[in-house]
DNA sequence: CGCCGAAGTGGACACCATGTCCACTTCGCC
DNA sequence: GGCGAAGTGGACATGGTGTCCACTTCGGCG
């Protein structure tokens, strides 16, 4: 891979920090790219010719702490990581996936803008590994239920849990937990 | 009420079958108001003078449907109407939901174009009906649960299912019948 | 049955957001 | 220090939305 050049690293950088601002204060789905261009004071080619769209952006600024829940998930200590019945495991995911969404929801929501969740790489790692957990424990249809556990951990569910009814981040961890429970 | 005119009746018809058609067909998201006023035969102020958006004529389709399966729910025989235990309800709920999904998916994502699911007024009753149940039931946080049980019926998850993973009806109904019975 | 006022109509127009183009600028290797 | 390639930015074109207002149609009333 060739080296990045000096002024297109720093360009990146900026326009990765004015994306960031803006989400959060405005969700991805009210900021356009212009907006995203004069915040990181670039011209709109220079925004384009690294990232095609907002959801772009959203998924390189969300790639390290995905990258890192994914590593806890895969070989961190128990429950999240191996070692620990199915129940628990997907009880630590949940947490997980809680504590993902009340730090950074707006991203998440970001990297759908004009894509379906489904089909971003980050859905198909956890389907993964909830489906991993189902097998393990013997439930039926462990390919049906794995989509409708990932249901609710849906980012605009979150928001609206969070922003409308004003659940706290613990009350929606242990009805996920008690569901989790239930389930396997 | 005023009498509707006819003029502003039989275009009312046309656009609303147009769309209709165009939903199906495309998608309602790959649908525009110009799409359905060239297809109607009418002019966009036509068209803006009735729908102010492609939410507004989803929700004009779907209202015949939905409120049909609402009445069903509140007064027509159990075990979707009163008189039979909270799992059986809510698995029931579950399958008349999958009926609606498998019917008029389209419609349903029609009805959440620029604006979120959880502010539309079908969300409202599928929640209070779901709230319930589980208070019937005696079961922990029933405030934070019933959006819980209701992630799994978002229309972008079942067309996910339906054509992307292929899963048949049956099979979501079961696995949500199953979900029902172990929450409740 | 004809008239009249109000409701309804349609396409030109203005606006917004996206995405590209290409002349110009900067970087880094030799 | 020079040169070629990478990078840059704002003018421009396109598509979709939503409004405007001159014109048309409807239905109630005398």
């Amino acid at each position: 891979m060739a080296v990045e050049r000096t002024d297109a690293a720093r360009n990146r950088a900026r326009v990765l920090a004015a994306a960031q601002e803006l989400f959060a204060t405005r969700g991805a789905d009210q900021v356009t790219m212009d907006d995203i261009a004069q915040a990181a004071g670039v011209g709109r080619a220079t925004l384009y010719r690294r990232y095609p769209d907002r959801a772009s952006i959203a998924v390189a600024l969300l790639d390290e702490h995905e990258r890192a829940l994914q590593a806890r998930m895969l070989s961190g200590p128990p429950p999240l990581g191996p070692g620990a019945p199915p129940a628990e495991r997907l009880t630590a995911f949940y947490a997980a996936l809680v504590d993902l969404l009340e730090q950074h929801v707006h991203l998440v929501l970001g990297t759908e803008i004009g894509q379906s969740r489904y089909r971003t790489g980050a859905y198909g790692f956890w389907r993964a590994h909830v489906l991993s957990l189902l097998r393990e424990a013997g439930t039926p249809r462990p390919e049906v239920l794995a989509d409708v556990l990932l249901a609710p951990l849906a980012p605009d569910l979150y928001r609206y849990q969070r922003e409308v009814l004003e659940h706290p981040p613990a009350q929606i961890r242990e009805t996920l937990g008690d569901l989790a429970r239930r389930v396997l």
